[in-house]
Parts: structure tokens; sequence; C-alpha cells
DNA sequence: CCGTATCCGTTGGGATACTG
DNA sequence: CAGTATCCCAACGGATACGG
């Protein structure tokens, strides 16, 4: 069973909010390959702007799954890599990703079948 | 290693889009415990509106995670369930759930933490 | 290279009122 | 009971331009 308080729900809500974002778990799967500069997570992430991007890193890493580092080199290299509390997830969300491709068939066909049951009730 | 392939990320986040709705997993999560009316869900969920409960169930229909069955009775009956494919990403969904609640003090602990780093710089 | 600042469209979602 | 309809706001996020 899982018949949870109103104060668990609350933190998983907020939990839910810092990995709901768009890009937050896609993000957080690589970096957990591993620690990655900007450009190479933008590169990880084909579609993502720089400024999605940039809101995504200061989230997780406000909600201490991801850590910042500045490097002061000469043009300015910033590393960011998981938190020993980010890696503790990892498991969890790389099931999600390893899910989608695992079922890749079932879920296009399950899309399928949802829509064909739109237009059901007078034919 | 996770080197995806564009397609793959594609299909992942179309997956992600399903999912990261305020309150899906939270739903979704509901659901697999059994069956359940709007209404169940509603009090299950603390703060939901109703407007973004019908959207969240839409959405999980359409990807086809759940089933909407319509039981006409006199006050009409709805019931929601999960699909085996929404079964089966149950135990992903739930362990995000269940690993907010297990690690709450360290959760709350990195934010405190990260929030302490926001002025670090001049100090 | 790694951002921030701005503009701006789209979407999510809460409140409320109404319907079969 | 289980929605739909409307209003309305805030947040997300893409594009672009600029700064350290």
């Amino acid at each position: 069973m899982s018949a949870k308080k109103t104060e668990d729900l609350e933190l998983i809500r907020s939990v839910l909010e810092e990995l709901t974002a768009k890009w937050a778990l896609l993000v957080l799967n690589v970096l957990c390959d591993g620690p990655a500069r900007f450009n190479a997570l933008k590169r990880a992430n084909p579609g993502i702007s720089q400024k999605a991007l940039t809101q995504c890193l200061r989230r997780l890493e406000a909600a201490g799954l991801i850590l910042r580092t500045v490097v002061s080199t000469a043009p300015v290299a910033v590393v960011y890599e998981v938190t020993p509390l980010g890696a503790s997830l990892e498991p969890h969300t790389s099931g999600i990703l390893d899910w989608s491709l695992r079922n890749r068939e079932a879920i296009l066909a399950a899309r399928q079948a949802s829509r064909g049951r739109e237009g059901r009730d007078s034919l």
C-alpha cells in the first residue's frame, strides 16, 4: 500500500517540482555518466536552448542534485557534476529513460490505440 | 554508457513530456494501487484542481498509460485504472517517490547547503 | 567559453461557475 | 458524480543580442 500523509505528499511534490522541468532528467542522466561542461551538456541535448539549460542547471543545483564548479582559466570553464544525492537518484531516473527505450514499440502502439478510441462512441 | 541517438532522445523526450505534468506521477502512482474514481483521485492529491486532474488524466490516457471507463449508472461513475504499459512503469515512478521519502533529511539538507553557497564569493 | 538580459509566444494550471 | 467552459495569471522556454 502507499497511503501517504499530506506532509509526505508535499515533500514529494517539491521533489517533483525540481525534476519535472522539460530537460531535467535528461541533463541529470548525462551528468551521471560523469562531469561535463556547459556546451557539452548542450550538445548532448539537441534542441535545448542555452537559457533553458542554464535554468535547468540552476534548479538542479539549488536542489542539491548537482554541483557547479568554475575553473578560472583563460576562457572560463565551468564543470557540472552530480552530488552524492544526485547520484543516489540515478537508478530511478535512468530507469525511466531505459524503460522508454525498451518499450518503444509498446509505447507507440499504446498511443495509437488510445487515439483510435477517441471517436469510438458513435461508430 | 548511455550514448543515445537523436531518435532515442526524441522518444524519451516525448515520454517525459507525458510524465512531467505537475501531478502525473502522483496520480499514476495512486492508480497503481488499484482502480480509482475521479473524486477519489482528487481526494488523494490534496491541492489539485479538477481541471488539472482532468488534463492530467487525459494526457495519461492519450499516452496509453491509463484506461478510462464510464459506468453508465444513475449518477455516472468513471473508473480509471492503469494499463499493462502503465503498470510496467510503476517500479520506476514509485522508485522516485520512495526515494523522496527515504532521503527526506538529505534532500532538505542539500537544499539548505546550496542556498548557503549562494553568497559564497565575497565572503 | 559561459553565461545574462530582453522580448515574446505557448502552456500549465488555479478559481469559479455551470451542465448531464 | 464527473466533468466542461471561461477567465486569467505565472512560468516555461525559444530566439536573439550582448557581456565578462
